[in-house]
DNA sequence: CGGCACATTGATACCGATCAATCGGGGTGG
DNA sequence: CCACCCCGATTGATCGGTATCAATGTGCCG
């Protein structure tokens, strides 16, 4: 099993066309493939989004984990309990949400996720993702994502740069995404952020 | 907990538009819930989509059985394992696949998994989902629905009726869904049906 | 300095949504 | 028992969002 210390991954899939769909971002604190020695063969693939800094725990060790320290296999069902839950979160986005409404969604999920291990700042997020990760996480072509940030930014919701992004209206961004912060489940109330007074 | 005994139910979630997105559909031997009371609250609905039969087991009970039933406990870790790989596909579906696509695969994979718990006779499914349901679940509406159906009918593919479908060319339906049946993780290859051969 | 990957913008095509109407079947009330 | 009604299925016409194709810009790294 594996823990990402530092750095950003992704579940993601090629299918037959060539063309990439991404499930899941991994951020540092994210685990990977929990009882995973349970099937015969991944489904996925696991890539790194940027440099990034791993920690591997054995199937010994995890076993004894999980049998001898009741809290931390607590904490490690329940984290993956919202990761299922994000999946969830997900399948709504690509079904019923147009493009913008997805591109909000995302943001939203993602700035969240990171306020609570300390990756934003004033409205900013440390976010390394290229206009095409993007675009393989929401379905779309990287022009159209291109495009949707545009109309983002012009009409004062937020703005996308290499390597982070700035919410500019936390309020506005929820409400065009219909966001509910509910689904992450963060426990971590005392980190009370912009998007969560917002909502 | 629950465990579907007989009929079919789904995860669903309502979006503020008033439309509805399916998640995952429910089938017999499916659990619902495993460890959910480690969260504070549901963030999405189920409801049954056909009379039900429906088993509940305590807490307490499940306690007992994942503490001293190690078999067990692993099959329903295993079983969550597939339900998340099962979610996995449906993103992969809705984010990359075409509406035909998308169909083809998950009437691949309700075929499979109707399959191996018996639903399944002569290429032929029990399936009492109404074409407003297959679209809720797709991400797409009725009337499109209806119209892949009608494409798939003429071209001799596959043929949906009231409370069942009918494959008449599990190979095609397979190749046009780029269907890979690995991430169901399935276990009982006894049972050798049509569609596992045209893979 | 040159190359490469990502970002940006424009023109056009097409898939699936939307709006609208009709049909069909099963259940219910008169 | 029959008429009505309502929900789901079907089909047609049109609209709109996003993909696609194409070209140019921009910044970083070798």
């Amino acid at each position: 099993m594996f823990v990402i210390l530092d750095g950003w991954a992704c579940r993601y899939k090629i299918l037959p066309s060539g063309t990439r769909q991404i499930m899941a971002f991994l951020m540092p604190g994210d685990a990977c493939d929990l009882h995973i020695k349970l099937l015969a063969e991944m489904d996925h693939g696991i890539q790194a989004l940027t440099p990034a800094m791993v920690a591997r725990v054995s199937q010994d060790d995890m076993q004894e984990i999980m049998q001898n320290h009741r809290s931390i296999a607590l904490a490690m069902y329940s984290a993956q309990l919202v990761d299922e839950a994000i999946m969830r979160a997900w399948i709504v986005s690509m079904g019923r949400r147009s493009s913008v409404e997805r591109l909000a969604h995302l943001m939203c999920e993602l700035y969240l996720r990171g306020q609570t291990i300390g990756l934003t700042q004033d409205g900013e997020l440390a976010m390394p993702l290229s206009q095409i990760v993007l675009a393989d996480a929401l379905g779309m072509t990287p022009v159209h994502i291109n495009r949707v940030l545009k109309e983002l930014r012009l009409d004062g919701t937020m703005s996308l740069t290499r390597g982070s992004v700035t919410i500019m209206d936390p309020q506005k961004l929820a409400q065009i995404a219909g966001f509910d912060e509910n689904y992450l489940h963060r426990r971590t109330r005392h980190i009370t952020g912009m998007i969560h007074q917002a909502c």
